[in-house]
RNA sequence: GGCCCCUUGGUCAAGUGGUUAAGACACCGCCCUUUCACGGCGGUAACAGGAGUUCAACUCUCCUAGGGGUCACCA
């Protein structure tokens, strides 16, 4: 059997949003379960819209998520070049070989008059397509015109009469009347091809068996299976995408910043659950399992777990899944993923396994650490009602001998770890017949001037230490009048 | 609007003629508890509507409605 060749083929017009990546894993997925290979073809024919530096978030994208291509632009192989407008006369080629058999034609036809004759169709209720003006001309008149210089585009010819019926793997066969096909551009003024001639040219000189992309272009199809047959090639296998929505209506869009990579990592999101959560967007392995590594999905994925419907793009679900990739991380990896956003909150200078040990489960996102750690490194002014706990029945009279208790037992403890010191607040705990509430509450709301902090009393005074813990319940004691 | 496609709880979804219609997220409640979480237990909630076919329809057919895609010298 011929070797599955998959490609994913982006435009460089931006980041890289999610919707994209969601195909691109797709398509990876599937070379890799078949030992196939991934290609990535850079598609800027659109000479207007290539945004500066978009090729190389194509290309770090790819490689932080972990999928990494066995041909492309910066990396060779041996149906390159990859990048389309390199690739011009190759084009102009083929364009020329279906003209010559009639799969094609000159049109000459100025942007005014298709202008104008949409106007009309839309006017009169028609529904509009091109009127083949040009297919009639004479070769007589195509050459008086190429000689006058006139500018002229490549148009598909495609029969009018008959119906097209296409296969695709997901949506199964899909039959057209030739009719509603148009004949589009293939080639434009510029020399540079549209996307129905190079999505086709390349995908067979780069070998693609497996054709995996957006449904954007299923209704387009058929059209690309009359170059095929006009070429005499054979047909890829089509695997079409359901879009991911950003709510019933609208679809996640490049616009409003919604929907990047980069965005969703900013935002404290792993690449790898944000990757397997993605793979769950329109796809289900038929099974309960919901955390996949990439290696689990290679395994896993299959052209019949794809939905034919949109998928709405859950951001709760997203952050769930993201705090269980939290909670799987090792002690090393979490410090060194945690790190720059300990190092914004000074949180870095303290003991950092301790810290992971309170912090880890309580997170959902990693931005949410500076937030969380902020008493750290530094004690928030406070108010009195914060002693207040109605449930331990406390306040800031009630308190005060408390914390005093507190702080001559804290001054003369020396071992300020966990265990050691959770006994010994409990020891006085006992001693003044009190409920845990009633010296824990107080006591963190005097270290910490917090009333919500990961972890409790004995948690922030251990992170504090002796020295910083005595002197901010000391502070505290000052202030309580 | 034409053409094509889709339709199970708020969301992701399993289900392929006979099920008490899974599971997950979210939400709510309880337990745990010094706050916040974690964890544990439990709960609310769905086959878009209408005709058929059939002994039997979420599953098949048709119609309606709703949603999506597409109708570029963009991809």
């Amino acid at each position: 059997m011929k070797q599955v060749r998959t490609r994913f083929a982006p435009s460089p017009t931006g980041f890289l949003h999610i919707g994209g990546l969601r195909t691109a894993l797709y398509a990876w997925l599937y070379a890799k379960q078949n030992d196939g290979v991934f290609v990535l073809r850079v598609e800027d024919t659109d000479q207007g819209r290539e945004v500066e530096g978009a090729k190389q978030v194509i290309y770090s994208t790819l490689r932080a998520t972990g999928l990494t291509y066995d041909e492309g632009p910066d990396v060779g192989g041996d149906f390159g070049p990859y990048i389309q407008s390199e690739r011009k006369q190759i084009y102009a080629d083929h364009a020329q070989t279906l003209i010559d058999s009639r799969a094609a034609y000159r049109c000459f036809c100025t942007k005014e008059r298709l202008a104008d004759e949409r106007r009309k169709a839309e006017k009169s209720g028609r529904n509009y397509t091109y009127d083949m003006h040009c297919l009639g001309l004479s070769e007589q008149d195509i050459q008086d015109k190429l000689t006058a210089g006139e500018t002229f585009v490549v148009r598909q010819n495609i029969p009018k009469d008959g119906d097209t019926t296409y296969s695709d793997a997901v949506f199964g066969d899909i039959t057209v009347p030739n009719s509603d096909l148009d004949d589009n551009v293939l080639l434009k003024t510029d020399g540079m091809p549209t996307y129905n001639l190079a999505n086709v040219v390349d995908d067979h000189l780069m070998g693609i068996t497996h054709v995996i992309r957006g449904v954007e272009y299923l209704s387009s199809t058929p059209k690309y299976n009359h170059l095929y047959r006009a070429f005499g090639w054979t047909l890829p296998r089509y695997i079409h995408l359901p879009v991911v929505m950003k709510d019933k209506q609208r679809k996640l869009s490049k616009r409003h910043g919604d929907a990047s990579f980069d965005d969703f990592i900013k935002k404290g999101y792993l690449k790898e659950a944000l990757l397997n959560y993605i793979a769950l967007l329109g796809w289900s392995p038929g099974t309960d399992q919901e955390i996949f590594t990439l290696e689990g999905l290679t395994k896993a994925f299959s052209i019949s777990g794809l939905s034919k419907s949109p998928a709405i793009f859950d951001t709760d679900k997203l952050t769930w899944m993201n705090a269980q990739y939290i909670r799987a991380l090792s002690e090393a990896d979490f410090i060194a993923t945690a790190m720059p956003y300990f190092k914004e909150c000074g949180a870095d200078a303290f003991d950092l396994k301790l810290i992971t040990q309170i912090m880890q489960p309580r997170l959902e996102t990693l931005t949410e650490i500076p937030v969380k750690l902020a008493f750290l490194s530094k004690m928030p002014e406070f108010s009195q009602q914060m002693y207040f706990h109605k449930r331990m029945k406390t306040d800031a009279q009630t308190s005060l001998p408390v914390l005093k208790e507190a702080l001559s037992l804290l001054t003369a403890h020396e071992d300020y770890s966990m265990e050691p010191l959770k006994e010994a607040l409990m020891g006085l705990v006992e001693k003044l017949e009190i409920k845990n509430g009633q010296l824990l509450w107080p006591l963190r709301v005097a270290i910490t001037g917090t009333q919500v902090t990961p972890g409790g009393a004995v948690e922030a005074a251990c992170l504090l230490g002796k020295e910083e813990t005595l002197n901010r319940l000391k502070a505290s004691i000052a202030k309580n009048k």
